[in-house]
DNA sequence: ACACGAGCTGAGCATATGCTCACCCAAGGA
DNA sequence: TCCTTGGGTGAGCATATGCTCAGCTCGTGT
């Protein structure tokens, strides 16, 4: 008796007219005036459904339009448009664009590790396990990392370290620091990058070391630099890897390297004689991570970026605004095409 | 194991920069792409409740700006800032404004009827009784119904008739058109508008008309119309008030008539003799009613409209556009000062 | 004139949202 | 150094929203 059918409505005598007349008025109270759909539908005299119906109808309509503006004090600080063209062309996750544009010296990542250290304790959660090779660009995320209320489980080395003190002691100092600051177990990988093919068949069969590779293939994130291929790298300059590898190398199409790793303009390993001389986890190993997260900036690293992301090497990337702006238009040259 | 509690945060490097960044971007994807909460959480890698969290902060601090834009087909049909205004200025529920002018002709409702028609469709369901006065503003209404789609209980007068053949007629048709197109059962108020005290008391306690009359009272819709005080109303020149009540009324400062029963200028019934010998709904009786639909126009009437719904005499409006405009006016010049 | 298809409606439910709570961390003062 | 104070967080629930369904009306074809 209370509820009997009050039946459908036909056309009135303006009815579309009408009709978008109060598709205005319940967009006006809904988006305007913060009134509810109920509200709205007891208001009009109209049932609830209805009046969602006429404010979905408003939008469909193109009566309601909605702009995101980016306010004036951080105008030239955030760069939200050419971060989401880069996760669209690329197919990443996120793209974080710090706007310091990055010199050639290692001592200039400040802003990307400023970046990458907030961005990096979002990411985590607390039973993660955090894997990173060592470089400057980690070494800054890792001075970066300011609180303790991020914690996580456990972090790894992703690669071996060489023997140059400076990068000796950045790998102490991003392994010591984020497992002080995260609360986490360190787990150090305690070999050397490069040795001959024997002696990395030997050091991967050992019990701690396997294992420790082992934590870093599965780890849950990865953060990690990259290396251009270039006479003035540290691997070079160290004498870690001479100018016969180099050229082979380069002769195998490598544009860029991860944990020692060299990956070609599609991101694929090289091969060649060094993989078998390698200790640390593979391409794949990164590839496969959800939270991959790539660390670099500067024109010098541009080409290696770029083999990186379209080899899917990265599903995070924290960067400068000068290299955002070229990848994108590296994107656009080759027409979209990304290579998965 | 799987859930402890990861802690809260604390201020990250450029804290509220990176909040107003994630912000931004949250309200992006709500806003602009249409993901839901749980969407932006998972990609931002927060939890649920703070992704609900970014979109309103990036509401509350203006980084979201909605509109609502009329259409170009729908400008200077629609006058949607007129009615809010009325609407806030008068204390009503729903004002609806056409565009045509109603000139001072009982013929030229046409649009208003139209109008008012698809309203009253809107806000009457099954279970009502919709209770009208006659005059050409109700006959428009009653003319422009169209389709059966709506029903009620009830169509009852609210007010007796003159013996005018017009409005006789006039009378008929709204009552039968709406019983038709309502589907509802007609109730006759048969007896005249005025006639001597002793006459009205005596038809006031037949069980006929008493029932019509209470019925009228009771309505959940009422649709009416508005006289003027002037020697050129169809009251006056029909001599059932003659001049010398309607010096009466003057003196007592009535500015319109709804149901044969005067009002001055803040909607008061004005009394005097005429209220003893009126055969209709009282003021106050439409006053009560939740859904007082008050149909008019015209220069005439602007007066007597503002009369009315400064004492409350409706809670819905429908009129022309330039009596809007002079009723935002008016209401502006008495410094948003409004009778409840 | 009658029957059929299209479109709109309200009811009911699955989902998404906003809110309250207690908890934890970081900063400032004795 | 410890303690207080304020801000921010996730869990859980009440509410709001969107969706699917069946029923009814109107327009069209025979």
């Amino acid at each position: 008796m209370a509820g009997s059918a009050s039946g459908g409505g036909g056309a009135q005598s303006s009815r579309s007219s009408e009709d978008l007349r109060l598709a205005l008025r319940a967009a006006t109270m809904y988006h305007l005036e913060g009134a509810t759909q109920a509200e709205i539908a007891l208001k009009l005299g109209v049932s609830r459904p209805t009046a969602g119906r006429l404010v979905a109808r408003a939008r469909t309509q193109g009566l309601v339009t909605i702009e995101i503006n980016v306010p004036d004090d951080l105008q030239g600080t955030v760069h939200a448009e050419v971060e989401r063209e880069l996760e669209a062309q690329y197919g990443l996750t996120e793209v974080l664009v710090v706007s310091d544009v990055i010199d050639g010296t290692d001592s200039g990542y400040g802003s990307l590790g400023r970046a990458a250290a907030t961005l990096l304790s979002r990411r985590l959660k607390d039973q993660d396990v955090l894997g990173f090779t060592w470089g400057p660009e980690t070494v800054a995320v890792a001075g970066s990392l300011k609180t303790r209320s991020t914690k996580c489980t456990a972090v790894v080395q992703l690669d071996g370290s060489i023997t140059s003190a400076d990068y000796q002691t950045g790998v102490e100092y991003t392994l010591g620091r984020c497992a002080a600051y995260l609360q986490a177990t360190p787990i150090r990988l305690n070999a050397p990058l490069y040795a001959d093919q024997a002696t990395v068949v030997a050091l991967e069969q050992d019990s701690v070391i396997s294992r420790a590779l082992k934590a870093g293939t599965d780890a849950d994130v990865m953060m990690y630099g990259i290396g251009p291929v270039s006479t003035s790298t540290t691997l070079f300059e160290g004498s870690f890897i001479d100018l016969e590898v180099l050229d082979e190398l380069r002769r195998l199409g490598a544009v860029g390297e991860i944990g020692g790793r060299f990956y070609d303009a599609d991101g694929n390993d090289t091969g060649g004689s060094l993989p078998g001389r390698t200790v640390s986890v593979g391409l794949d190993a990164i590839r496969a991570c959800e939270r991959a997260v790539l660390v670099t900036g500067g024109q010098r690293k541009h080409e290696a970026l770029l083999g990186a992301l379209r080899g899917g090497l990265a599903s995070i990337l924290v960067t400068d605004i000068e290299s955002a702006r070229w990848l994108v238009a590296q994107a656009a040259a080759t027409n979209g095409k990304v290579a998965q």
